[in-house]
This record gives C-alpha cells, structure tokens and sequence, in this order.
DNA sequence: TGTACATCAGTGAACGCGCGTTCACTGATGTAC
DNA sequence: TGTACATCAGTGAACGCGCGTTCACTGATGTAC
C-alpha cells in the first residue's frame, strides 16, 4: 500500500483523516463525526488519529478551518472583487451554494461550538469577514463600510442558513440563485441610496 | 410526592420531560440533550419518557415546535404590526435577543436536521414565515412581499447566527441592538426606494 | 557502502461511559355496577 | 356507598452499541558514524 504522496508509513494520515472526515459529513452529517469512524474509513487503528490530532475537537476545527479556506476560494472565484450589482450577487450566490453542496460542512463551520484558541480555524474566519469587508469598501465607497458588510455578510448567511434548513425552497439552483440575487439588489438599492446622500 | 398540576402519578410528565430537555440545552448544548438525561432530570426511570414520546426525534421536535411558539410570541409582543422602521427594527432587535438568550433552543430550532412528518414543527414554521409576511406586506405595500420578506427574514437570521456564532461581538445586548437596528434601516431605505419606483 | 541506533507513526487490546430502546412487571387511578 | 375490574403511567433490569481515550508495544524509517 504504498501512497504515491508524502513522508513515510500511510504516507499522509493527517490529510487521509481530513478526507474522510469530510466523507463522512456529507453522509452522515455532524453526527456521523467520530474520530473512531475517520479512522476505520481511513483504513487505521482507531489510536492512529491521535498521532496527528490531539482530541476530537481539534479534528473538527481542523476539518472547519479547510471549509473556510475553500469557501474564499470559492467566492474570489466568483469574482475576484466584485463593484457592480450582478458581480455582488454572483458572490452571494457562490456563498449560498457553497453552504448547500456541503451542507454538514457548512454546519460545522458555524453551528459548532467553536473553540476561540484555535488559532488556524480564527484565521480562516476573520479572512472571510476581512474579504467581505474589501468588498464593500470597493463597491460602496459612500457607505459606512463596517454597517454595511456586516448587513451584506448576514443576509447572505441569513440566506444560506434558511435554504439550508428547508425554510426556503432549495429544489433548483435557478430558484435558489434568483433568490438570492433579488435579496442581494434589494440591498444595492439602499445601499446606493444611502451612499449618495 | 403530589404534584399540584395535572394528571395522576407523575402529575404531568409530558411538560416536565419539556420543561428538563430545555434546561439541559442550555446547560449543556444540544449535545447534552439525551432522553436518559431528561428521564433523569425528570427524577423519572430511563423508559418513562417513550409514554410521552415515541422516539428521541419527537422529544426534539416538540421542544423544537415549543421554541417557535415562544418565538412568535416574543416577536409579536416586540410589536404587534410593525409598519415604520424603527417597529420593524424592534422586531428584529427581539428575534436576535430571542437567539442570543436561548441559543441553544435556537440552533435546534434551526439547525436540527428536522423530519418534515411532525407537524407541530412544521406548522409552527409556517406561523414564523407568514407573521414575516404579513409584517412586509403592511410596512412595504409596494414592494414585491416576496422578495422582500424572504430578504427581511435572511438578514434578521444570519445577524442571529452570525452574533451566536461569535462572528459579529454580541458581548453588550447594547450593542447587538444598535447593529441590527443600522442593518434593517439600510434595508429599509432600499425597499422604500424600490416601491416609490 | 554497511551497520547500529534513535525516532516515532501506527497497532491492538482494553478501560469505562452514556446512549436509545425493549420488556415483563406493579401498582395507583378511574369506572361500572 | 362499596366492591371488582380494567387501564395504563411509570419501574427496573437488561440488551447491544459506538464512542473517546490510554497504554505498552512493534516495526518501518531516517540518521550518524
């Protein structure tokens, strides 16, 4: 069994654990998460998982952090810095759809009780809030930036977080990303508004 | 050992299992919200519960149901048909209170895959989401209800979410009501905008 | 290049725990006559 | 009003389970000479 990857024995169980952790979240979501099961999806004695992760708790905020490394990278996918209404939505929209293609993911990174030493997983946070902060500042120069990424930054969750609890109807994406752009232009309005006051 | 309300033998184990499942949520999260647990905070033996509840989903679900009642109560009791900004940011302001005061209630209200088959749950939801409705329609005769009560309900629940979640500073009720009250007026100025159109 | 050694990633067995759920039961309560 | 009976809320013991975590260990790997 010799992994094409890294340093020596399983090759990379740190990554392998994350791996499976993530598999084991999107079948099972968050109850499914037990460092028991990572391991024995990881092909590993159920001990093996501490070499790498000190207790459960550090599993969750290591595989929490990587969900907010991707979700930036998705966003800056979307648009690298967004001015325009449409641009703007096009980044709501990449956010709602991160949280509904990985739903317990999504769940994990901010419904779990987080602990604030982490400092990996405080990190990735505050690069999420700096981004959105970039954006407002880019696209509403008039406004008061902290107000109003702070409002953009809620309704989008708000968005995200009500599709994915069945209170909005999340069958289509078409559906979902209309949604979301009708709400994120309702705020553009206002936001224009108030700026050129 | 006679209790003052109710029925016979336990006098009314039914809210006593309710009332022990929201003590424990708070105490100790969602996590510590285990049948035995209420069975035990109930000074009750481990199958007593199941002659109130056919399984654990039902006891979640009934608090979840319970949960959204008070919700509605603390919504309307905020203001009973808000219609100028500063009614609709107090009823905003109490939403977020209700999160940030209950907020493990509040996250198995929401956050707790939910079987969509209880109905209690699922009508209390819809009691939420027409209240959210009627309140658009009455303040923003003009605009579009939907778009805009599904934009008015996303913003005040991703402000819950992001302030339990520690990612916007809930440390004084103070200043968790001044952020919501700036986010809803800058939403607000949008919708007028859109239905003087 | 070859050998002796130190490191440390992963093993496997074991611990104690709390959980959801079942089952046959008992005994307090309400009801019919 | 008094007695016989049916109901059914709560008991207590038991089941099997998966969990987090520990421990002494083994054996593959990298390193120093």
């Amino acid at each position: 069994m010799s992994q094409a990857s890294g340093t020596y024995h399983h090759g990379d169980l740190r990554a392998a654990c994350l791996r499976a952790a993530r598999e084991l979240l999107e079948e099972d979501g968050a109850a499914g998460l037990s460092l028991r099961a990572v391991a024995r999806r990881a092909g590993v004695s159920a001990a093996a998982p501490y070499r790498h992760f000190a207790d459960r708790d550090a599993l969750v905020s290591a595989v929490a952090a990587q969900g907010y490394r991707e979700l930036a990278g998705h966003l800056t996918a979307a648009h690298p810095s967004p001015t325009t209404p449409d641009e703007l939505a096009a980044v709501a929209v990449a956010y709602v759809r991160f949280a509904l293609d990985r739903p317990a993911l999504f769940r994990v990174m901010f419904a779990e009780p987080c602990d604030p030493d982490n400092e990996e997983r405080a990190g990735a946070t505050t690069a999420i809030s700096e981004y959105v902060h970039g954006i407002v500042r880019g696209a509403f120069p008039g406004a008061d930036p902290d107000v109003l990424s702070t409002t953009v930054w809620a309704l989008v969750h708000g968005l995200a977080f009500l599709h994915l609890d069945g209170k909005l109807d999340a069958s289509t994406p078409e559906g979902v990303a209309d949604r979301v752009r009708g709400a994120v232009r309702a705020l553009f309005t206002a936001a224009v508004g108030a700026a050129a006051k």
